[in-house]
RNA sequence: GGAGCGGUAGUUCAGUUGGUUAGAACGCCUGCCUGUCACGCAGGAGGUCGCGGGUUCGAGUCCCGUCCGUUCCGCCA
């Protein structure tokens, strides 16, 4: 061994013990005939001493930062002023005998310090000397939370008879989704392999095999663009999937697991759980139009109000042409906005403008009387009483937008976010969970869309092997967009947590669903086959979920960026600058693989 | 693919209305210092102001183009 102790370890109760210790030179501090050396290790500081009457005091002098050294030497006790207690190891320093260095250090390309203050290098610089960077205690500390929160949920599917199984790495392309990662292979010129996007189809074919209940911490790949909560390429998921059970029983075994996790890996409190300490459960439907958003923010109030029939045929114009056309007009009471600026309402238009609303229509009222551009098209009278019925009052702004519906809920879900961070009411104190349920199955689509210039009419909304509910039933006599499948998402604080479903595990309902959405039957073989032909052979119902890890822990602890959750993260590009991929690979490799580049 | 913001010393940044030799802090180098702990003090080195073009007597600053970074939108069943 290299050291009888760590960095961490020395106290008092050392005292006069000759030890030896191996670390980083992480600060040095020379008195001309004395010197002082913070060394660092994983586990933390210990300062050293030296007298210029020690042997090793000239080479000693000679270190500079991030240098690797080993020393021998006996712990003293510090004069009783000179005690650091910010250090664990602040009452005793150990007096170096024998310095060896095992490793010296170039100038580095930036300091490493753990203080927020001073203003944090970029992150292109930290991601290309990773290993620097790893070296910060902020670093070093996100490493050993993300190993306990991965033991933790180990420990709990475990405690709850669920088998954590591992699904393949090269896996097979699939027609829905993200773009893939392809593979080509060499045994079979012209054929890829995909990464998994998510172990769907494996899971249900465990549950086919049975199982019974599987978990898995996945590593999931998708090559779509990154976002501040989205890391390029690749994450993880908690996948779960459990036999004979339905929707309700995969929320009683999330929702404690998330509870457990709020509580030992966040300083949240979680507000808004029911009385028998499930999560609320919102329609999706309803989430949208009162919150906007399939993933509300429930940590603050500020509801969106459905008012179109208190505001069709009112007399204006832009209102009533929109309500007559099926479209919606929503309204958004916001407590003390009578007071902002006209700049801040112009911005606000601005924003429901840039969400593709025509405008924005809004409302001071004070105690001097209403202000509006409104009030003159609807009069007073019917316009008081509009007010009231939505329950504003003096001192607040009302904003009423107009539009089609889902344009309109995406615009005025916008809005609400914009408000509350204009109004104070993110509560990073604060964790809202809950369930966004009843996910329409299919959806429209969009003109001049891929799947339109395809002929489709209706697309999948999220799982193509989510359950309808109302079953073949529903598939036959529905009008496939009014169609409900049991989906749901986990969602906290406005983030998307987790998606899950009850499965279709039928054939001839799968087909059907396919079918809906403009697949045929030999589609549907060719692309699912291994799945269709398992639910030929008794296959169990059954209902699952996966939450992203990397998202949770991130807006747990409310840290900025996904990629910081990462030892070896991707850059926002999708480079690893550090071991610099994606790398060009040899004329030979590309043809072994039967690649041609031209 | 689109939009906003940014690019000045090794690092993080400041740089006024266009005006002398482009600054600060930390880091780096040299010297001094016996109780420091982000040690202190004195001195020093270090710059293609992303790149190209333009306007001007004069451009880090204004204009055009371009590259790079970043956030958001698209995308993410």
């Amino acid at each position: 061994m290299l050291r009888t102790h760590t960095c961490g370890q020395l106290n008092k109760s050392n005292l006069s013990q000759i030890v030896e210790l191996s670390g980083w030179v992480a600060s040095y501090r020379n008195l001309g005939s004395l010197l002082f050396i913070d060394l660092r290790d994983k586990y933390g500081l210990t300062q050293l001493s030296w007298n210029d009457t020690d042997p090793s005091f000239a080479e000693a002098c000679k270190l500079r930062h991030e240098w690797v050294i080993k020393v021998k030497g006996v712990v003293a006790l510090r004069p009783e002023k000179m005690i650091n207690p910010k250090l664990a190891t602040g009452e005793i320093e150990v007096r170096v005998d024998n310095l060896e260095i095992l490793s010296v250090a170039e100038v580095l390309p930036f300091e490493i310090h753990n203080d927020d203050k001073l203003g944090e290098v970029s992150e292109s610089l930290r991601l290309k000397y990773r290993f620097l960077d790893l070296r910060r205690p902020k670093l070093q500390e996100m490493l050993a939370v993300k190993d306990r929160y991965f033991t933790q949920i180990r420990a709990y599917f475990h405690s709850h008879g669920f088998t954590e199984v591992q699904t393949p790495i090269l896996a097979n392309s699939s027609p829905e989704g993200a773009r893939d990662f392809l593979v080509p292979s060499r045994l079979y010129p012209g054929k890829f392999y995909a990464l998994p996007q998510a172990p769907q189809q494996f899971k249900q074919l465990l549950m086919v095999g049975g199982l019974d209940r599987y978990f898995q911490i996945a590593p999931c790949f998708r090559d779509e663009d990154t976002r501040v909560d989205r890391h390029y390429g690749e994450f993880y998921q908690l996948d779960m999937e459990m036999s004979f059970a339905g929707q309700d029983d995969v929320f009683g075994i999330m929702e404690p697991l998330m509870i457990e996790l709020t509580e030992k890996f966040s300083n949240k409190s979680i507000i808004n759980l029911e009385a028998d300490n499930s999560f609320r459960r919102l329609p999706w439907r309803e989430a949208m139009t009162r919150y906007g958003s399939d993933k509300p923010d429930l940590r603050f109030d500020l509801s969106i109000q459905a008012v179109t029939p208190l505001l069709a045929n009112s007399g204006f114009t832009v209102f009533d042409e929109i309500a007559a056309s099926g479209g919606a007009i929503h309204a958004l009471v916001v407590p003390t906005g009578a007071s902002f600026s006209r700049k801040v309402f112009d911005e606000l238009v601005e924003l429901a403008k840039k969400k593709g609303l025509a405008g924005l229509a809004y409302v001071q009222i004070t105690d001097e009387g209403i202000k509006s551009s409104l009030t003159k098209f609807i009069g007073e009278h019917k316009f008081q009483a509009f007010l009231d019925t939505i329950g504003a009052k003096s001192g607040d702004a009302v904003l009423v937008g107009a539009g089609p519906w889902l344009k309109l809920c995406g615009a005025m879900g916008t809005l609400r976010l914009d408000l509350a961070s204009r109004l104070n009411l993110l509560d990073n104190t604060k964790a809202a969970w809950c369930w966004i349920v009843d996910y329409p199955m299919y959806e429209a689509v969009e003109e001049g869309s891929l799947a339109a210039k395809q002929g489709k009419a209706v697309d999948f909304g999220h799982n193509p092997f989510s359950m309808p509910q109302g079953g073949l039933e529903a598939l036959i006599q529905k009008n496939p967009l009014e169609i409900l499948a049991y989906q749901y998402d986990l969602v906290l604080n406005g983030f998307e947590i987790s998606s899950g479903a009850v499965r279709n595990q039928n054939p001839e309902l799968m087909y059907k669903a396919f079918a809906i959405a403009g697949y045929s039957q030999e589609e549907v073989d060719q692309k699912f086959s291994g799945m269709i032909n398992a639910f030929r052979y008794g296959a169990p119902p059954h209902a699952g979920n996966a939450p992203g890890l990397d998202r949770l822990i991130m807006v747990l602890n409310d840290w900025d960026s996904i990629r910081d959750m990462y030892a070896f993260p991707k850059d926002g590009q999708g480079r690893d600058l550090l071991m610099d991929s994606p790398n060009e690979v040899s004329p030979e490799q590309l043809k072994e693989i039967g690649v041609n580049l031209k």
